[in-house]
RNA sequence: GGCGAGUUGGCGGAGUGGUGACGCAGCGGAUUGCAAAUCCGUGUACACGAGUUCGAUUCUCGUACUCGCCUCCA
């Protein structure tokens, strides 16, 4: 059996990995909390740990490994989007979910086994916050419940913290029910307008952290392989759970291996709403990106290094998967067909470049089978389009003719007419390919962007190069400019 | 202020204690009416200083710089 090696965010080291049980193999994900469109940086760890998923099936077996992805759906930005629009929280949580399943879809991720949502697992956060309170973990003050951060000694182990140095960095909120400033709400309470329900403690809402330690017990138990998400997760999110679940249920408890993923930057500089280069996974679909480029992308930086989103790596992305796809057409490898080579990358703690590397091997050696089993390991070149019919030439009849023209005049070796006319297709972003089995297009957006915006249209170019002109826009552009052609 | 990560050729990006991936770009060639596409060939890079070593880009320490988290945000 392949082994497989991991960064254990706990220990700082990389481990060869030893599930607790090879037949139910458990990985827990922290998802998003569901207000707006996913961005960019949401679905690093997304497509990161849809990989793992990937791989773990591959080595354990796809009904041996179990998958779970929450939704917090009960926030304060839920309730805060909630007020603004007159919506209901149910209506906004119920629409954001379906537009990150999609999202994410479109990025080849596959849907994990279990997508809980906090708000139905109220009840076991309640019981768990109990226990704690039993256990001296946690007290009840002023309508509140607080996690006692002293009562737990490990408290900080798995960030690199202290209690002391937090404290000096004065980042924490202060409050008169707090008996330490560290200490973390585990359950608060709701007034009117706020979504609640009863507890021991009067009516109220859970704190962020609870959820995941009670729902991963109760889909899991009390513990499981593989926890991941964003390196920011790892404090407080991830420290407050994982004191909450080891408090409860012992210091062997939960999570054996914690994997965190780098942050996301774009064009060299951090994403940030108040930078204002953040930007939705739903835009750059828009745009005319396919889900597989935007895929690639991600997979070609390792998870643990910072990722820069580029408009030149989608390009360079592109082309890669352009070629492979045409290498791979038609193929039908058997499941077993993946290679040794990038198998071993991938167990390498995930390196996915390394794995990348080892695909364009193949992809030079012509090993069409072997690529495309090998790059499904990576959720590429899957049978789906990966959103690429974005990329089709929509206006193919006019195109059609007008290659006509063309062509007719080369053969009649009236070249400069027939040089014009491509030198107008290669203006227009349409780059052709004239073998000898027929003459071939495809429309290359970024060139037809800056075509698009020399010829005179307003740009709209607000926030950096990416959040620019949607592709329905150039795409009727080159259209209304190939009928001027064919008229001329 | 606390914690952490990084610094590899023109760009992106792996990896290794000892003849230096891979991709893109560039350059040369094949092909082409000319191009595009494709194919072939081509590049002695590892921030700086010291230490360990027969030998370090790879290990250790220090310096510089960059970046991230600790706040909305993964």
């Amino acid at each position: 059996m392949t082994e497989i090696k991991l960064y254990n965010t706990k220990t700082r080291s990389k481990q060869v990995f030893k599930p607790i049980d090879a037949d139910n193999v458990r990985m827990y994900v922290c998802g998003p909390t569901v207000y707006d469109r996913a961005h960019i940086g949401n679905a690093r760890p997304v497509i990161v740990f849809d990989t793992l998923y990937r791989l773990l099936r591959h080595v354990y077996g796809v009904d041996h490994v179990k998958y779970a992805r929450n939704f917090t759906d009960v926030d304060d930005k839920i309730n805060t989007r909630s007020a603004e629009s007159g919506r209901s929280i149910r209506d906004i949580t119920d629409e954001t979910i379906g537009w990150f399943l999609d999202d994410m879809g479109a990025l080849g991720a596959l849907e994990p086994d279990f997508a809980p949502r906090a708000t139905e697992y109220i009840d076991q956060m309640i019981t768990m916050t109990e226990e704690l309170i039993a256990g001296g973990f946690a007290y009840a003050a002023d309508g509140h419940v607080l996690f006692d951060v002293t009562s737990y000694d490990r408290y900080g182990s798995l960030s690199g913290r202290s209690i002391d140095d937090m404290i000096a960095g004065a980042r924490v909120e202060v409050a008169p029910y707090k008996r330490n400033p560290m200490d973390f709400v585990l359950w608060k309470p709701s007034s009117g307008a706020q979504p609640g329900w009863e507890s021991p403690w009067g009516f109220g809402r859970p704190g962020w952290h609870i959820e995941c330690s009670a729902m991963s017990r109760e889909l899991f138990g009390e513990t499981f392989d593989i926890h991941g998400g964003g390196l920011d997760l790892a404090f407080p999110h991830h420290e407050n759970e994982k004191a909450q679940s080891c408090a409860c249920m012992g210091e062997d408890s939960f999570a054996q291996v914690w994997m965190h993923n780098e942050m996301l930057q774009v064009e060299g500089k951090k994403m940030s709403k108040s930078l204002g280069n953040f930007f939705s996974v739903r835009e750059l679909l828009d745009q005319g990106y396919p889900g597989e480029v935007i895929r690639f992308v991600y997979l070609s930086t390792h998870y643990r290094k910072p990722m820069d989103w580029t408009e030149k790596k989608a390009a360079g992305a592109e082309a890669t998967l352009r070629k492979w796809r045409a290498l791979v057409e038609g193929i039908e490898p058997s499941t077993s067909a993946a290679v040794p080579a990038v198998i071993a990358c991938l167990a390498d703690d995930l390196n996915t470049a390394g794995a990348i590397a080892a695909l364009h091997d193949l992809a030079k050696a012509g090993d069409a089978e072997g690529l495309k089993a090998s790059a499904e390991l990576l959720g590429l070149l899957g049978d789906d389009l990966g959103g690429w019919e974005n990329k089709a030439v929509r206006f193919e009849e006019v195109l059609l003719d007008v290659v006509e023209i063309w062509r007719a005049h080369r053969t009649n070796k009236r070249y400069e007419f027939a040089d014009a006319i491509r030198d107008r297709f290669t203006f227009l972003g349409l780059v052709i390919s004239d073998s000898s089995e027929g003459a071939t297009f495809r429309l290359d957006y970024k060139k037809a962007m800056e075509s698009f915006l020399m010829s005179g249209n307003v740009a709209k170019l607000q926030n950096g190069p990416l959040i620019g002109v949607p592709f329905s826009e150039i795409d009727s552009w080159v259209a209304s400019e190939l009928v001027k052609l064919e008229d001329s």
